[in-house]
Order: structure tokens, then sequence, then C-alpha cells
DNA sequence: CATGAATGAGGTTTCATTCAT
DNA sequence: TATGAATGAAACCTCATTCAT
């Protein structure tokens, strides 16, 4: 992939057409696949044109390169997460803590593991300038609307926002992380979920400012 | 790199004289440097044994293939954090939780602060099969160790040890890293140090079967 | 080329266009001509395709590595010179034992000579272990065809036809070579003609339990 | 090993000491050992002088380049096989041609399987210009011989004795190579003499000027 | 004399990308 | 628009050879 230059990165056409959009799309999972397959070093676009059933030729014809196709796919991934937890957040002002913390850690469990796979694909991703640019981007997002949710608890306030929506998204995903590299058996996502909560929980009442 | 087939990943000579010694760990140095500075996708074999001052073929000498220096390099790196990690533990059995938390998260954390550049560079390591098992393995020992420690706590206990002791290195892995990837500044490693205190006491504190 | 390893030898794909088959061809006559002009040790790859006027990717779409290239010319020729033999010994089925050995020297020799820059680049081939199966693969079949033309001499049998079909068959390899390795001027070509037939002949005679 | 420039090829130094003359032994049998279990291309000087039990430098005190080594390993081989032909030829003057090309046949074939594993590696040795040149010294060397010898055949004489040698000569070590690479079991390289017998009488009665 | 660490040119092979069909 | 053969820069790694110890 190189020194990361300057080129352009943005999917090269906006899929209109039905037709593409299928295209696409199989672009996309067979990268999932082949990421997960062979990892991350020998994804070749070549291999993921074979295995999305289309030629080199057309994968170019949506993707500039290589690197705008991963990162396509990584913020495809990681917009599906957070836009599940922005909307938790957002339906959450107002409420109790303990019902947005139950919320929040809800919805972003569940993006993570409706597709597990690709989540783990993903950690096997380089991490180029690029990418961390992106998760940044996307993390922000994230914390924003916790911070956002946070500030509407009725009966505590938070005495550094930003900070604490860190600490506690960083740590939800340390956590998911963990358990998928596990393995995620269906007892270890359950008990994620629970002591996930707890996590939370506590540290937002400790940190609190009790009103 | 490719689909990583049967090569050897030891060292391939222990360095003994001095002047060895020297040499690779002149090496390892370069590794992170090089990965700091153009991440892994452009590391190449070549460019790290320019910036350790040796040629190719004294890297080669010592490390039988690509994968196998960062493993090793990678390696290093964890096993100085686990073992930081495991030593605190040791010296906290029987001790308060609270003094046992307060010990292990300034363990870790300044581990990792110690050389917040290779944490960070390492990061951007492509991980494939091999880096999730060593990951993996260098994880257990610190769970492990946190398991102990924890079963020795005075006046409470903790119904599911090992899973316990997996979010909490988790959680203080994922928010370790968050700061590192915010740049890590002085004021903020201060609040991951006070709050990831607090995070894991009072996670460990709503888990904990009270006797 | 290293210790042979498990690496596939057969040709990549099999060039059903017009134009692949001319890729292939000239890659072919690119390495007879490299290995006369420079020798099996400095033969390498980005040579040969210089030499056949394609880039070097292009000559691995075609072969995997430069072991099978190197084995798939050494076939192509090897073949040849045996279908030719093979020919001459089924023509030859019920014909007394002068006509067949004039037939069988001929058809040898002058397979052997159509192309003496051929026959002479490949003595200079790395037998390797797979050389040596090929040359064996082949030399079984010029032996089984030799033997079963014999076995229908009119008036004379022979106790042991693989073993005679063996030294027949290696003594004109051996004259053959020895006479293109000094030079194979016309008038050599012309006397190992005529005599490789007198000492077959005259074996044969020696070896024969005469009815 | 390159296009063959003008290098140095006599061996450095005469071993005059005992120990050098151990030393030298030892690294041309491991020289045969290495040929034999790894094939020419994985050859190198390193693996030889491990091999030997003693380091490169030493290696290099003896022979100024690997060609070199090779060159004189394979000299020493077909120097031995030779001189006993020639023995055998001088002893043989005056003599039968039965008696002749039993004994030569037999010198031949004695002085190669007495030590036919390096026989066999040396089929192997890839052959440059510097070795093609070294093979037709010997060969001349032994076709003068059998020249000289049938010379003086009592009743006979024969029209072109320089090819016929060349026949007999190349004929002997046709047969010989592949009842080598077929193994050479006891009762091929029983028949191998008998038959080597019979096609060398066979062939010089056919070609003889009978007196 | 022997050693073996260091060198670095050069060989093999891969793969992102293009473009004629 | 889709295809996939061709390209060639560049990566990984080897190994003959030297020379300080």
């Amino acid at each position: 992939m190189g020194t990361q230059p300057q080129i352009p990165l943005e999917p090269r056409k906006t899929p209109v057409q039905a037709r593409s959009t299928v295209t696409v799309e199989a672009i996309y999972e067979a990268t999932f696949q082949v990421l997960l397959a062979v990892g991350p070093d020998s994804l070749t676009t070549t291999r993921v044109a074979e295995r999305a059933g289309v030629s080199v030729g057309t994968l170019y014809q949506y993707f500039p390169n290589k690197q705008s196709l991963l990162l396509s796919a990584l913020e495809k991934h990681l917009d599906r997460v957070v836009s599940a937890v922005e909307l938790a957040c957002r339906r959450n002002h107002g409420q109790q803590v303990s019902t947005m913390i139950e919320s929040v850690v809800e919805a972003f469990v569940d993006a993570k593991m409706e597709r597990s796979d690709i989540s783990m694909a993903l950690y096997a991703t380089a991490v180029g300038v690029q990418e961390r640019a992106l998760v940044n981007k996307v993390g922000k997002r994230a914390r924003t609307a916790m911070a956002s949710m946070l500030a509407t608890v009725p009966d505590a306030t938070f005495a550094d926002l930003p900070f604490t929506s860190l600490m506690l998204f960083s740590a939800m995903g340390g956590a998911t992380r963990a358990v998928l590299e596990a393995g995620s058996s269906p007892r270890m996502v359950r008990l994620l979920r629970k002591q996930l909560v707890l996590l939370c929980r506590g540290f937002l009442m400790s940190v609190a400012d009790q009103a």
C-alpha cells in the first residue's frame, strides 16, 4: 500500500443504480470475507474481486484504489455501530443514568455482535494514518452523543463530560473487543452485556457530582 | 507478507556477544521508529535495517523473516507491560481492593506510557493470526495474575474471577489506548490514571459478593 | 531456487487464446536462448522475460515459478524427442532388427539435432529431483516403446528386454550428447548416425537368443 | 554463481601439510554430501563448510571461490575415473580386443561405482562453460588412451580411431549413468558390466577393418 | 591461521493498477 | 461498462565473499 500519498479516498461513483449497489455491496462483503479468511496482508484487490464475483477492473470502477476500499468498508461498519449508539443516546435524553447506560451498552454490543465476523475482520486491518483519522472521527461522534445525553441526567452533573465519555466509550470498546477475540460465545456475550452495564454505572456514579 | 505459512518465528541467533546485543537492540528500536514514521504497510526490512545502521543481511542473521521481527518486537513490549502488572499483582496479595486497583492501574499505565511511542507504534501492526495468539497469551498472563490477586481480597469474593479480570484488563487497555491515540497529553494521562481507578473500583464493588 | 519445497510445477494457465500461445512460445524460446547464452546459473526470470519481450509479471502469469518454467521447457523438448522415437518404434513392429535400429537411431538423432542448440542448452540445466523424475518418466516411455518393438523381431528373442532397451537408449543418448558437446559438425553427425546403427545392431545380435 | 567471469580456478594453496590435506579432504567430502543432500542450487559455501566442520573463512583459504571448489571436486572425481581407464588401457596394449574391452569396462564401471554417491552427486552439478571444458579435457585423455590401446590390436585396424573411441567412451558413460540413476542395484550393475562388454565388443567388430 | 559477523548486490516473486478489447 | 492480461516497481530474502578479531 505504500507511504500513503495524497490519493483520492472517496468511492469513485455514488451507486445510484440498483445494479451498482448490488455490486458494491458484494465487494464490501467480499472484502470482509477475504480479510477474515486470509488476513490483511494477503488481501489483494484481485482476490476481493474474485470473491465478489466481478473482475478487478469492475472493482476499480467503484473504488479508486485499495486504500479507499478498505477505508470505505471500515467506515461502513463503524458508521453502523456509531449510528446505533447515537440513536440510543438521543432516545434517552433526560432518563435516569441506569436507563441510559443500559440502552447504550445494549445498542453498542448488539451492533458489534450483529456482524461479529466483520468486527473481527476489521480489527485485523492495518491501522495507517487514514484509518486512525477515521476511527477518531467516528469515535468523536459517539462521545459527543454520549456527552449530550449525560448532560441531561436529572440529579447529577459531571465535571469533565468529554473525558468521561471517552473513558466510557473506550472501556466499552476494549471489553467488547476482548470478548470478540476470545470467541464471543453466547455465555460471554451475556456476561459482557451485564457487566458492562455494571462497569459503566459504577464509573458514572464515582465521577458524578451528586446534586 | 502472505498467508502466514509454516515459517520459523523465533529469533535466529541468541545474541551472546556484546556487539550482537547492541545490534539487535538497534534493530528493535529501528522497528519501532519506522513503524511510527511510515506505518506498518510501508515498513520494509530494508528500511528498518537502514534506520538501525546495519545491512539487511545483518537483520536477517538475527530474525529469520519480517514476521518474526515484528512479532519479537511486539512480544518485547507486551512482556514488559505484563511483567509490570504481574509484579504489582503479586505485591498486593491480601491488600484492600482499593490498594490493589491503585497499584495495578498505576503499574499498567506507567508501563504503557513509559514508551508511549512504542505503544502507539504497535497498535499499528497488522494483527495476523500469530499476533493474535501472542496477545492472547500475554493477556492471559495478566488476567491470571489479577485473578490470583483478587482471590485474596479480605472481605469480598467474586463469582466469576476469570471474566471479571477480563473485563478489568480489557477496559484498562481500551481506555489507555484511547488516551494514547488522542495524544496522551499530561493532563489526559493524569485523568486517565485517576478515573481508571474509579472505573475499576466501581466495577469490582458492583460485582463483589459482599461478605 | 532452494531445496525444492512443495511448489506448484504445472504451468499456471493453459494458453487458449492465440496471443497467449505466442507469448508462451516466446518465453520457451527465450529460456533456451538464455540457457545457451549465459548458462543455467545465470539464467534469471527477469532475463528470460526481457529476451522474450514481455515483462516478468507476464512470465509469472504462465509459470508459477522459475522451477516450473525450466521443467516445462525441458519437458517440451524431451517429449518431442521421445515422441519421435515412439513413432519410429510403432512403425517398425515386425520388421528386421536392422531396419528397426536404423529407423530408431535416425529418428532419435534427427530429433536431437533438429534443435541441437536446445539439446545443448538443456544438458546445462541443473538436475534437481524434479528434473530427474521427468527424465526418468520420459526415458521409461522410450524404453517401453523400444521393448515393445523388439518383442516383435521375427527370428530372435531377448532375455531381458527392459534392460536391453535401457542399454540401447542410454548408449544412444550418451553418444549423441558427446557429439553435441564436441560441436556436432556435419561430419561427426554423419559418423554418429552410421556408427550408432552399428553399435546398436552389434549389441542386439550379441544379446539375442537366436531362434 | 553469476556469469562466469575471469576468476582464478586453481586451489589457492597446495596442501603440503598433513593438517591441510585433512581439511581439504573434508571439504571435498562435504561438497559431495551437500550436493547429494540438497542439490546443486542449494549448495552454499557456508553449508559445505559447516558439514566439513570448518568455518567459511577456512574454506576460502583453500578455494578462491565457490566455482573453483566445485570444479576441483569434479576434477578430483573425473581424474580418478579416467586414471583407472588409462591404467587399464596401458596394461592391455597388444592384447586381444576381447581382453581389452573387458579390462577397460571393468576399470570404468568399478571406478564409477566405487563412489556411486559421488558420481550421482556430480551429475547434478550445474554444467557451466568451465565444467564443460573440464569434462572435455578429461574425456580426451580417456579417448586418447583408448585409441592408443586399440592401435595395438593384433589382427585388426580401425579407420577412425578418435571417433571410435568417442563412441565407445560415451556409450559406456551413458549406460553407466542410466544405471546409476536407476538406483544401481547389484543386479543391474552386474548386467551393466556384462552387457557393456558385449556392446563394446560388438561395436568394435563392426567397425574393424579385418586383417 | 581460523573464525563467523557483516555486507549488499541481485534474484525471485507479488500485486496494485491500467487499458485494449 | 465489464473484463483480465500485461505491466513493472518494489518487497523479501539469500548467499558469495571479506576482514577484524
